[in-house]
DNA sequence: GTTCCGCATGAATCGATAG
DNA sequence: ACTATCGATTCATGCGGAA
């Protein structure tokens, strides 16, 4: 299976008009806050943040596939000593655009900046706000299931009481089938609060987004040979990931200099991807920057 | 000091026509989510939720101090597959009865309700919103300062296994790490995320609402002989709290069983903390339940 | 008196079934 | 079709009775 990734040079607004409708599965996207990365993105003020970001959602809920997923980093900053409200009015218009809101998964940086001011506390949570299209899309819960350890020991001990007693008066009823599935179930379902560290392992790109953030979301909305799309690709951690997940990816940046490096990084990615299974093929990167 | 429980029975709206403006220097309440607790409260449903509650922050706005703070404990059921949006009206409108929205905590709840649907995990936090009159506010932050040492073993302790084994998983090595860490330094802030496990230690009442939740604002945002206001008191946690942290507290609910209980609950202690200072003096408990 | 074990039950959610 | 009710499902915790 080949992978494609597909880079994009320009505003997302109108880069995004060139894919195909429903033809991505899933969304992840960190875009830059309001009024921060000025040096980078230009910032954009809070009061207009809703009206800049409408016309985009309005074309990722085109691109998105029913069954897909659209995943939005996201956090209000302060602007005189209050949280911003642009998220909440976000959410609102995004809903009268069609999108339906499904979950908030709440992602606990552990390790975030220290700081001190003299009326909050370190800010250490950021909304990992979930989208979708229909209420049924696709979601593979196993994949993130995460090992229990000495809990499923504990499980056995307490229940192996009541199981032996089961197991001597009834012969071949159903609960035996159900001590099976207690023994096979090593692993447990994660909740909706995420516990990652933030790294900041690529000190030419402001954001902070570690990789495990968009490993978790590819991993749970998506399979392989799927598409992933990132409207704002920065550094390119998302396309990273789902190449190396051998997920197809598309990532949007105005930013030229991401490009050429996302471009530069996926390089050596795809040829270590590719060189097991096609030793002798011809690689065809297919790969492309579109500038406008 | 001496320490003043005051306890309204009747609805919120109108019995907090009967306190003095400014005279509270803190709020903290959970009052009944929409459509739940039905069998006590009757049940809002969520499309008068904002409604039936604006007539209330006004009254709170009232009666709260300019250097006082309002904290709201709230979370949005699923509706039809998606996030109900009543919480984030709310905010909205609060800010337009003249409420500045400070801050938003996020209390993350170690054990909430098992269970496992097709599309979505274990919700396992709630939104703790901060609200306040002026941008200058009373906080007192040294007095939620934990000692490194005591709050590693604590939060070790707290811990299940099971959160041990997802951290451990999730973050890999860097749990013993960071223990390393926090055992360098003396006393560390917390951030905005806090880690509370609820409660269910009163049979008579559903409160899944922690000791340590109340304890931890009326330590940040009051200090001793300061007012503490609970509008929905349910099984008073926040004006047992408040008494054993000699803060003066006033309580409200509309169902009288939870008034008489917390009533006879908080008799013990007043007395537990009057006798070592006033050993021969008269007890008045200075108590009174209005009815209506 | 202790410790230990069984048991009921939560600020829940979904899907099926009934009316 | 639309609403109401019911059963089933990742556990953690505290309580009461048993050993």
């Amino acid at each position: 299976m080949e992978i494609k990734t597909d880079i994009y040079l320009g505003d997302s607004k109108e880069q995004l008009k060139k894919l195909p409708s429903n033809s991505v599965n899933l969304i992840v996207t960190s875009p830059p806050y309001a009024d921060q990365r000025k040096d980078t993105y230009g910032g954009i003020i809070p009061d207009n943040y809703v009206d800049w970001f409408l016309p985009i959602s309005k074309q990722l809920l085109r691109v998105l596939n029913p069954t897909g997923t659209f995943i939005l980093n996201i956090k209000e900053k302060v602007v005189d000593g209050e949280r911003s409200t642009y998220v909440m009015e976000l959410i609102l218009e995004m809903r009268k655009q069609g999108w339906l809101w499904t979950e908030e998964f709440i992602w606990h940086k552990k390790n975030s900046y220290p700081g001190k001011w003299p009326n909050r506390f370190r800010d250490s949570w950021e909304r990992l706000l979930q989208f979708n299209k229909d209420r049924k899309f696709n979601m593979y819960q196993e994949e993130v299931m995460v090992p229990m350890g000495d809990w499923a020991k504990t499980r056995l001990k307490n229940l192996s009481d009541t199981d032996k007693i089961r197991d001597n008066s009834k012969v071949g009823s159903g609960f035996g089938k159900n001590i099976s599935n207690w023994l096979d179930r090593d692993k447990a379902y994660p909740t909706n609060v995420l516990h990652l560290a933030t790294e900041c392992n690529n000190k030419n790109h402001s954001a902070a987004f570690p990789e495990e953030l968009p490993e978790w979301f590819i991993k749970l909305f998506t399979k392989e040979g799927d598409t992933v799309l990132d409207p704002f690709m920065g550094s390119g951690t998302t396309l990273v990931v789902a190449s190396r997940m051998k997920r197809n990816s598309i990532g949007i940046d105005i930013v030229p200099e991401y490009c050429e490096m996302v471009n530069k990084q996926l390089k050596p990615v795809e040829l270590y991807l590719l060189e097991p299974k096609v030793k002798y093929e011809k690689i065809k990167p297919e790969r492309r920057i579109a500038v406008r």
